[in-house]
DNA sequence: CGAGACATTGAGTAGGTTCAAAGACCGTGG
DNA sequence: CCACGGTCTTTGAACCTACTCAATGTCTCG
């Protein structure tokens, strides 16, 4: 019985958001129901995940990649408010229909649910509602902690605040943390362009802010999209 | 019965958070509970009513006034997070702990409810917690759209878009929002300097914009803090 | 190898900041 | 009631950071 439950839950056993986000509030037999009404889906870099004036059909969570959440002006000035990571979650709930674009970073998986299901199973499993709104707090936390950056800080401290952000979130590393300094090594995804609209630069300014950087041996660039932090430390003060 | 308990909920029965914020989602009985681990408390302008490194001991939805959120850089630099107008909630729940500073920026009336309490009540009345995530989407949406304005919008678009916000968020006048734009008055409480700390300008840039716009014919200024918008839908537009 | 997309660097410009001075408001006390 | 002081606001002028426009360099993939 059990096994069959194992194999049953197939995937899920060894999923990220089984580990580490939603799913992680559900017993097993509440993740069984839960998992009826998923569904993976992959998108290819540049692909649109969400248009803002879709009826936004799916919630869902990211199992690997990177997501872009953004807004945009009535002529083409962009925000990225959000960058979306393993374990995130992106859709609307509740009837709510603010217009944001999802689009794929880079190569993405998600599980997908139904709206109206999700909803649903939000209402019958009080911890599932529960992780969900913690999730919801933290982006809250993160999405002004980004204000302070929007609203104050120089381009350079921009810049070095998205790595550190990225080197925390990301430590692809062996970074143990223990508390000191150790470098990590991350890559990043995302183009020029795009860091740019999520920093409110322009992407020349983002260059220079990555040159200045390097000059100050804050940062290592072994490749173009591939960072290196000797210091992170130190970077954490050029960030502000 | 009825009238010992209508008599007992006393100050409830006529509170806008009863009537359009967290308490709305409570039964009288329920409320009663409620009431019991609230109190109210009271604001001059410019109090501190949150310190960051508080154990914030109380949670809180405000009755009347505004309450200004914000986060400090290391060097002093401010950026105002969110405006808390009645119904807004404001504390840090779960544990979490990111560093606001909440002041009052005008007398500010707060209903109070310990910490742990209002943990517990969430907990027991699921409506309500229901509620809460719902105003915890709203915020997350609305910090999401002031990240556009932080990263993306002009000065001019910036005030615009405050005054645009607190005009239809506030609308003091005999607003029947029939869909069409109508004058709206509106009193703007807070200082110069601290709406430029909300817009991530100096106030000096504010108080240009604010000639700008007056100049434009798209506000009026009959007093240092008291505006009005002849034409909505005009603002809008400069708002992007 | 070549074409296209992306990144880097340079030079000039502009929107917003900084520094500075003058003007308006408000409460207090003579 | 008016004068006074402090705080807040407005306006001006110089400056600077980040933007714009433009050219060159580099990666990637067919």
């Amino acid at each position: 019985m059990d096994a069959e439950i194992a194999s049953e839950l197939g995937r899920c056993a060894s999923c990220v958001i089984r580990r580490e986000g939603l799913c992680g509030a559900l017993k097993q037999d509440e993740l069984l129901q839960f998992r009826r009404i998923a569904n993976r889906r992959k998108f290819e870099p540049g692909e649109n995940i969400l248009q803002s004036d879709d009826d936004p059909d799916f919630f869902a969570a990211v199992i690997s990649g990177v997501v872009k959440l953004t807004k945009v002006l009535f002529d083409g000035r962009q925000q990225v408010v959000d960058l979306l990571l393993p374990v995130d979650c992106l859709g609307q709930v509740f009837g709510r229909r603010s217009s944001y674009y999802a689009q794929a970073a880079t190569q993405v998986e998600l599980c997908c649910f139904p709206y109206s299901g999700f909803e649903q199973m939000l209402e019958e499993f009080p911890d599932l509602k529960h992780r969900f709104l913690e999730q919801t707090l933290d982006d809250l936390d993160s999405a002004r902690d980004w204000m302070v950056l929007l609203g104050r800080k120089t381009a350079e401290e921009r810049v070095a605040s998205l790595l550190l952000m990225l080197a925390t979130r990301t430590a692809i590393t062996g970074t143990a943390h223990n508390g000191s300094s150790r470098p990590v090594a991350l890559d990043l995804h995302l183009k020029r362009h795009e860091i740019a609209d999520f920093l409110g630069l322009t992407y020349e300014t983002v260059c220079r802010q990555f040159t200045a950087l390097k000059n100050k041996g804050l940062i290592q660039q072994p490749s173009r999209r591939r960072f290196s932090v000797p210091d992170t430390e130190a970077l954490a003060k050029a960030a502000g």
